[in-house]
DNA sequence: ATGACTATTTATCATTTGTTAAAAGATAGT
DNA sequence: ACTATCTTTTAACAAATGATAAATAGTCAT
């Protein structure tokens, strides 16, 4: 739990009554790998902080998975889609490691940004956060092919590399996990 | 620039010393087709409100061009890669058509988000839409290839569709134009 | 209306990525 | 060690998209 509060301080500084505040609405759950942290067609009622492990959030066009993004140890995470607008999620979210998360309900969190303006400039920070990640991905997706794409991750996640199946790869950089092999193989 | 008050008492209340403030920052400017509002390797400095007219913000890479999104009257707009962190942008933004802005600067609005709670919760649900929107887009272009994108944007953006080129509007689906004249073909 | 310029379409060929199937390699449980 | 299962690689072919060039259509200034 405290670590989601060290998270949230460097992030956006917050006062005691805050904290204290955020403290006594914090749960914290165990999953284990394969475990859903949200099913699809589910509400998403939580802001998480993942304090050890390593979730995918994704979904299923048909049979076929596609994979938003990654999120590893001490980063915050949600279904933006679902949990700002209270409505049925598309995406689901998987651990695939044993992932200790610490949670924050949609409901509690909303009322702190009213009680709390320091707490609302933290879920500023948070959303600008989001916003600046897709923003790069976006554009590399215009730009970058996939071997591009497949060669920009590698460098820039490195150390995920090896948590990360070659099909979770492949369904993250938007091609299959045959022509991900193919790329790796050519180089 | 009651329009921009207006869209953002729509978007999250504001009380009345918030307004003022608010319209004490404000200034409006007159593009011509083809003006630049942002050049590359600038640090954007707005936060803008389009009153009329249309831009798109874009990037080169290499000679080609991507377009990140348009961008109508009556909606918010900034490149928030730069905005928000205050650094030279990769991004540029043109005018479309003779297009007038509302627009703050990004030293003001953040003074008003740190007075007044109102406005950055109005500035929360700014950044909520945009993450929506941009999350949309990165499922869109996993899920979906160039035929379904292309029908998605028709359906979807009807009435944008006559005041974008074809050029343009291959560079934001991310294929060429000669593609998206096939793909017109044919249906 | 004319000419110059720009945008769009069409065609051809090259490259990339998808699909399917089979083989090889890795992992976990017994 | 052995099977069963899952992951990754390899191969062959199909489909989608890119690149280039030429033809057609549309727009704008004079």
């Amino acid at each position: 739990m405290t670590d989601f509060i060290k998270f949230c301080n460097k992030l956006s500084p917050l006062n005691q009554e805050s904290v204290n505040d955020l403290l006594n609405n914090l749960k914290t759950k165990t999953y284990q790998k394969g475990d859903l942290l949200l099913k699809d067609g589910t509400v998403c009622k939580h802001l998480y902080f993942i304090n050890q492990g390593l979730v995918k959030t994704f979904f299923y066009k048909k049979d076929k998975e596609f994979i938003m993004r990654f999120f590893p140890e001490n980063v915050m995470f949600s279904i933006l889609e679902s949990y700002l607008t209270q409505t049925p999620s598309k995406f689901m979210i998987m651990a695939l490691e044993p992932t200790i998360v610490t949670f924050i309900h949609q409901n509690d969190m909303e009322q702190l940004c009213t009680k709390h303006h320091c707490i609302e400039t933290l879920f500023r920070k948070l959303l600008s956060i989001a916003s600046l990640n897709m923003m790069k991905r976006i554009s590399i997706m215009l730009e970058d092919n996939a071997t591009e794409r497949y060669n920009k991750f590698v460098t820039e996640n490195n150390k995920l590399l090896q948590r990360i199946s070659l099909g979770d790869l492949a369904s993250y950089i938007g091609i299959t996990q045959v022509s991900l092999s193919r790329i790796r193989a050519i180089k």
